[in-house]
Formats: structure tokens, C-alpha cells, sequence
DNA sequence: CCTTCGGTTCCAAAAAATTCGAACTCTCGG
DNA sequence: CCGAGAGTTCGAATTTTTTGGAACCGAAGG
């Protein structure tokens, strides 16, 4: 009854270095975070780019970014609001995701 | 006969956003190149730390950075001369290496 | 209510990474 | 030439990740 006991999302200072550069070591995981840099977005809108790949394995994206702290990610309306958590890797990692989203990078 | 043809070592532009987020991901690999931070070590000095690990483990290890471009790794003497290829990552990716190493991170 | 839409969870199969012993290589000291 | 020392490579076993179908869940809409 204590107000769903949503998903589960790693508090600020519970996120591990290990798991943020795991997460985004993949350019699929990083093409989600690439999104979420201009504000919130829709799972549906968000990651609407690929429709060849199953919602299965999209959700699991969104979980590894999530466990490592990386995103947010709630209920909003029929949909998952998702959000960058900036703040908490800023704090936490300064100048990381500066870093990484600032590299152009030929193809991947 | 033209000029040993060691241990591959990818070039700068080569070098793989992804790769090297995967490679720094894991602590061990961590602790290698933070100890290359302040220059270049001796492989048998440089990983004394664990006298545990069993050498091909730590081989394996050296192998996963230098093949992301982190390190290079060459015959020095009876022993290997590993480096951190610092320039290289700075210029292809500036501030990531700066980011990763000044971040304080509690028990990993 | 019943459906549909957007997603998550469950599960099993496939692919990738890690681990480590054993064999091999190269260099230096005798 | 014969070790010994420092590392790499090979192969196999184990563990971790990834992938995707199918079943399930909650919030509108009708």
C-alpha cells in the first residue's frame, strides 16, 4: 500500500563507476542517454528509431541504464517517462558524460 | 624482418569509444592504469599487487587494454614495458581519461 | 467491462567475457 | 648450450550478457 513500489533505482551515492562505463560502453545504451541529454523523453517516442528490435530487448536497455543509475524511469500516463539523472552523475562523476557525449566519434 | 611484428596495438583513430568504456569498466583494469598514470612500468612491477592472480589472467587483462588502445605494451628487456597511451586517448577523447581517474570513488 | 497500447517480467537459448592451467617464447646469466 | 624468469598463447570450463518470444500489467478509451 506504501505508493508503488516502482522499479527500482540506485541512489546517488550508490552508483558504481564499474557499472556507469559498462552501461555505456554500448552504443545502443548510449544512443538512448544521447536522447535524454535535451530533457525527458517518452520510451515510446525516444527510442521509436529502431522498430526492428523487440520490445524485450529494448526494455532490458532500459534496465541496465536504469540499475547503473543512469536514467530514471517512471510510470507517465501509459507510458515511461525517462530521464537522464545529470545531476547525480555530475555530482558523483564530474565532467564524465561531458566527456563521453562530447566525443564524435566516427561510426561506431 | 621488418621490424618485429609484436603485439597489436590499434592506431589512435582507431581507437573505439566503446572499447575503452568496456575496458575501464571493470576495477582491475582500473587499478592498472592508474598505476601508468605517472609514466610508464614494468608489467611485473606494475601488477606485483595481486600475487594471487594467476598470470594469464593478468596477461588477459593487459591483452583487453591494450587491444581498446588504453596501453601499449612492449618487450622491454626480459620484461614488458607497459605505458599509457595518454596522449592518443586525450586527443580523441578529451577530458574522459581526466574524468575517470579524478573520480573518488567509495569501495568500488 | 473489454480492448488496446506501451512496457515490464519471465524464461530459455545463444553469444561474449572471464578464469586459469599448461605449453610455448624470448632474453639474459652462466 | 642450458636454465630461469617474465609473459604470451591456447584451450576448455564457468559465468555474465544479450536476445527475443510469450505471458502479464496498468492506464486510458469506448
Amino acid at each position: 500500500m506504501v505508493a508503488v513500489p516502482e522499479l527500482a533505482h540506485p541512489a546517488r551515492d550508490e552508483i558504481q563507476l564499474s557499472s556507469v562505463l559498462f552501461a555505456l560502453s554500448d552504443p545502443d545504451r548510449r544512443e538512448v542517454v544521447r536522447q535524454l541529454l535535451d530533457g525527458p523523453l517518452d520510451a515510446a517516442n525516444c527510442f521509436a528509431s529502431d522498430p526492428s528490435m523487440p520490445k524485450s530487448t529494448k526494455s532490458h536497455l532500459m534496465k541496465v541504464l536504469r540499475e547503473a543509475g543512469i536514467i530514471r524511469n517512471e510510470p507517465h500516463g501509459r507510458n515511461r517517462r525517462l530521464t537522464l539523472r545529470r545531476a547525480d552523475l555530475d555530482s558523483r562523476f564530474p565532467g564524465l558524460i561531458d566527456a563521453i557525449f562530447t566525443a564524435h566519434e566516427p561510426p561506431d
